[in-house]
DNA sequence: TCACTTATGTACCGCTCGGTACAAAGCGCT
DNA sequence: AGCGCTTTGTACCGAGCGGTACATAAGTGA
């Protein structure tokens, strides 16, 4: 959930070789195997897109400038275009990066061995990167850009994109869980997963704000009781 | 809930004999009382009003531009800043409007005679306003500025505030409802309104994604099945 | 008819926006 | 050293932003 593929802006623009270029040192430990000519770029190019990151999820994909963004990111604008491409394009890195890293919580979460473990742990998980003082508070996914101008429409589209691909990986996780006995057969995948990410988007809302840690627990906990499980006593840690 | 006083800019703006010239031909039936003096207004301001209501709520606060909210209220530029002052008194003014109009059902919803029935009706009523075809899908105080830039940073508080106003209000409706015996002496209303609320914007963000109203509904009615009530069955309509 | 008051319409303001042209700088290669 | 290639920094572009000056229009009251 949340992967996302190499975006078809990204090839046509020929961002792969640069992406190899800053990729390759990471993978293998072969110090300039190939040699890169010309001048090298003074910027680790993860590090300024994890700056880019801060902006846009403080502000929004229209409320980030590029002049804040660059600010941020300790580049000028050249040297941005030239690594990233437009703002646009840029915002797409950000949200491969983001998915990657503060929200990957999301994948390992679906991999619990029980439906019921893997939604706590998405909940676990959702109130710990929305209330993580060293990001800002709330959703890239959800407060990056629910309305905009006409200009931004594709990336509203892309991120309602996104967001629906989480509902639907947590929704195959619980059909899987059905037909495995882990959930009875009268359950509803399907409406489970639209409540359980209408409950951490609407947790998103919350954190966007200021509400706390305590309070999206209360909320999160009260969402669980809705467990279609023969109503078993609310646990207080997950069972496993 | 959602009631708001009148801002202490527009005070201090002298709008309030503005309002009062526009108002005050609707709240009685007189005509022409005293007989406003100068050249008299070209357009109808409550009208004006939902037009630029339209407009923030597609686009959000920053996302719509004075040109698309001028072109919407079919009224030129002076003649907006003259009858509602800059762009966030507009807003403000919008707000007030919001909640008196497509949101109004929240004041009487928490008129209910049970507990329960209120937050039914508030479900229902916010997925009435969420998906109605004659307005912009979603709701204006979630989608109006989760995000913005430095200069919105006002906006965002503001709308944050009134929706933490709405919370309130169902928290005081539950109240009452445990001081009633209507709510068993072991629910917690305070979690249960943020759970609600937390449902509510969530579905706001489902339907600011595109979500129909039968997606909804399944929400709506899964999240109802945490009141604590003895777990009694769920009804396929209110009983009212 | 003439002042007075208020609304309208045009035309503009300074500013910031996203995006880029261009020359200098820093590297490998020969 | 000199060439080819890429990045960097400055300085700029046109466009659109929110907001306003100012002359004119359209009413009331005398």
């Amino acid at each position: 959930m949340y992967r996302s593929v190499q975006s078809a802006a990204d090839i046509l623009a020929g961002w792969t070789s640069i992406v190899k270029r800053s990729i390759v040192p990471v993978g293998m430990k072969v110090k300039k195997q190939t040699a890169p000519i010309g001048r090298p770029r003074a910027f680790d190019a993860d590090r300024a897109l994890d700056r880019a990151l801060e902006v846009f999820w403080r502000r929004g994909y229209e409320g980030a400038s590029l002049s804040e963004l660059t600010e941020a990111m300790e580049i000028n604008r050249p040297s941005l275009y030239a690594a990233f491409g437009d703002k646009e394009s840029l915002f797409r890195r950000v949200l491969d990066r983001y998915a990657g890293g503060p929200a990957g919580y999301t994948q390992s979460a679906l991999d619990a061995p029980t439906a019921r473990a893997a939604v706590e742990r998405l909940l676990e998980g959702a109130i710990k990167l929305l209330t993580d003082p060293h990001h800002p508070q709330g959703c890239l996914l959800v407060q990056g850009a629910l309305t905009c101008g006409e200009g931004a429409g594709a990336v509203r589209r892309e991120l309602a994109v996104r967001r629906a691909a989480g509902e639907a990986a947590l929704r195959r996780r619980l059909d899987r869980a059905r037909r495995e006995g882990d959930l009875p057969r009268d359950a509803r995948p399907g409406d489970l997963a639209s409540f359980f990410a209408a409950v951490i988007h609407g947790m998103a809302v919350a954190a966007a704000g200021g509400a706390d840690r305590r309070k999206l627990k209360r909320i999160a906990q009260t969402a669980l009781s809705v467990w279609p499980d023969g109503n078993r006593e609310m646990p207080e840690k997950s069972p496993n």
